[in-house]
DNA sequence: TACCCATACCTCGACTATCTACACCTTGCG
DNA sequence: CGCAAGGTGTAGATAGTCGAGGTATGGGTA
């Protein structure tokens, strides 16, 4: 198997929202559900993923909650909002947009 | 239809390449047909595409030579190098990669 | 007891790609 | 003549990510 190969810069926005919309994670199992989800191929850096998250907060598109975790420590646990909600359909169409349009020069004759 | 929305950060190069592998081509006429081939939707600023031109020349993947465009100016036209031709299959391979990862979560339930 | 490892949070500095905004030159046209 | 379109380029700012570090807790094991 290929190792990871982190993130297409601009998308983590997107994959943390994606990641939250069927359910309250904390910061930790984001990453891993992401990195699992994509099936080994992303990896979300800590340093990337923390400093995101807040970002995702201050838009007020995430809200966090401190309550205990699958393995009995406090984390926070990160919900979406409705405006993340929303924030997130815009994302996502913003990115099959233009995945679409690269895919349509990349596949090209 | 929607406006041109700028790229997607990292692909530059790559839409460069693949733009090459047909024929030689100038600058200007890179950016125009990237955006024609994407449906207006990708839009290639010159403050990105010439110091991504310089850029992929200096690694060796493009050259350039100076010859004289459609319109009777001199004009830089830039060609695929036998490593910038590998060089495009190795980006063409990692992004089909990444925006699949990135789809697999996207398009999940 | 002592220690390490996995979990879980965070910050800081560096890097790099891109954008915005310029500057410059040429050709064609009204 | 002046202006638009074609064509090349640079400088500065911005933003997102990476790499490397730091803190702390709980569980297991030697």
């Amino acid at each position: 198997m290929g190792k990871p190969s982190d993130l297409v810069q601009g998308t983590l926005d997107l994959l943390i929202l994606k990641t939250l919309s069927t359910e309250a994670r904390h910061g930790w199992a984001i990453a891993k559900r992401i990195q699992q989800l994509s099936g080994e191929v992303l990896q979300v850096q800590q340093g990337s993923l923390y400093p995101a998250l807040h970002r995702l907060e201050q838009q007020g598109w995430i809200k966090a909650k401190w309550m205990e975790s699958e393995t009995g420590r406090q984390a926070k646990f990160y919900s979406l909002t409705t405006a993340g909600r929303s924030q997130l359909e815009k994302e996502t169409a913003s990115w099959e947009r233009l995945s679409g349009a690269i895919n349509l020069i990349v596949q090209e004759g």
